[in-house]
DNA sequence: GGATTTGGTCTTGTATACAAAGATCGTTGA
DNA sequence: TCAACGATCTTTGTATACAAGACCAAATCC
């Protein structure tokens, strides 16, 4: 998870830590990120600053209003369904891909790391459930055997991550993942491209419309579809 | 089409001229975009050329090699076909909730934009077809009333437009694009989104599909999927 | 008293200067 | 002759300096 990797480019990096506060919510949305102020925390010019507001903002995490300045985005309720709606679509692809494509030792991995998520979940341990649900999730996008596909998941699974996680918070969610993660391990062991689709399109899509039931948990990431500026 | 508006930015500028530069094979794939060749170019200092190819980076135009420059990414036979199987399945889904979603003023607009195609096709102009063409896929596209998949749509239909155009050369394409853009026309009203995202995924997918035929055409564009570096 | 304008300040956008890594090409040694 | 090494030169990456638009507040006018 965590890359150790030293770029050569100190944007990269800045976008990764950047990337890394929005997202746990250490930069809310709507947070002004003045260049002078980030340029003096990490004790650089606001050249590498700007490339990195540059590419967060390609990634549509943050903002850039001309001569404003740049902002965390602010995703309103509609939009992050919206959202959830899209995720669903790519991860039913990859499942009806998966189902298809899939190879002897990636099933094996998929089926391992399914293990994996029910012994996290008996354990009672949220936080591992939550790395070995992305794992089993990350399994079926390569098994797509669409390298493009999986990146577009992958950009789109990690935008979507802090509310994945908050998901699993809701009572019995947890349960209720696992038995819908054997459904989709089972359609994609046995080859059946439509099922493994919907299973998943709907595992995802839960996700998105139980939303409003923890929207105030969330307050202060989400913000009201109303204010429209 | 051309947008007339002055960005305050010039990287926003510099960023459109470039893509089109792009995309219509001014700069071939695997050609290097200097920094200080463009900047003469456009009368303008690094900077602005800079964060302009930061942003075609993030749009995935070009490549950034750390301390090496950026280059006119490198599509692969396979790489494309990969995007035009994801295109198919986003534009499947714009059909899918369009044909739920579309309001009545929205299908009117949609039929009349089907009429232009068709008047185009008579009149034997491939550019206008083209562009009557795009102003339909992006109807669909707001029709399905979900903004951020009508964005993605809107952003991976970019990236396949030259592709796209080169497909409509091929003999009689544009007769079987017609008759398939009425086919799609009729699930939306008759209000069937099983039909509308069928017909959709197929309309996408014969240009994917029959990609081989001309890639031979495309070569300066194309490179061999064996060319991995 | 309220709205509007105007000056000042702050922040972004752009240019330029500087540093460091990579590429090139010639030289030297085997 | 060829390969390896090194100096130079080119080009990217970063810092800094400068220009200009946006925000704020006070003062002025109606």
């Amino acid at each position: 998870m965590t890359e150790v990797l030293v770029h050569t480019r100190r944007a990269e990096t800045l976008r990764e830590v950047l990337e890394n506060d929005i997202v746990t919510g250490a930069y809310p949305a709507g947070t002004r990120l003045d260049e002078v102020m980030l340029a003096t925390r990490f004790n650089v010019s606001r050249t590498p600053i700007r490339e990195a507001l540059i590419e967060l903002s390609g990634a549509g995490l943050v903002e850039i209003r001309p001569r404003r300045g740049a902002f965390v985005r602010e995703i309103g309720i509609t939009r992050l369904i919206e959202m959830f709606e899209v995720m669903a679509d790519l991860e039913a692809m990859c499942g009806r891909l998966a189902a298809r494509r899939i190879r002897a030792e990636e099933l094996a991995e998929l089926e391992q790391i399914h293990e994996a998520c029910v012994h996290a979940k008996a354990e009672g341990d949220p936080d591992a459930y939550f790395r070995a649900n992305q794992a089993f999730h990350e399994a079926i996008y390569k098994a797509s055997h669409n390298s493009f596909l999986e990146e577009q998941a992958l950009l789109l699974q990690n935008r979507l991550k802090v509310y994945r996680r908050l998901q699993l918070r809701v009572p019995n969610r947890i349960s209720g993942s696992l038995s819908e993660h054997g459904q989709i391990v089972e359609a994609i062991k046995a080859g059946e491209p439509q099922r493994a689709a919907e299973a998943l399109r709907q595992h995802i899509l839960i996700q998105g419309e139980r939303f409003n039931d923890f929207v105030a948990s969330v307050a202060g990431h989400v913000k009201s579809v109303s204010s429209r500026s």
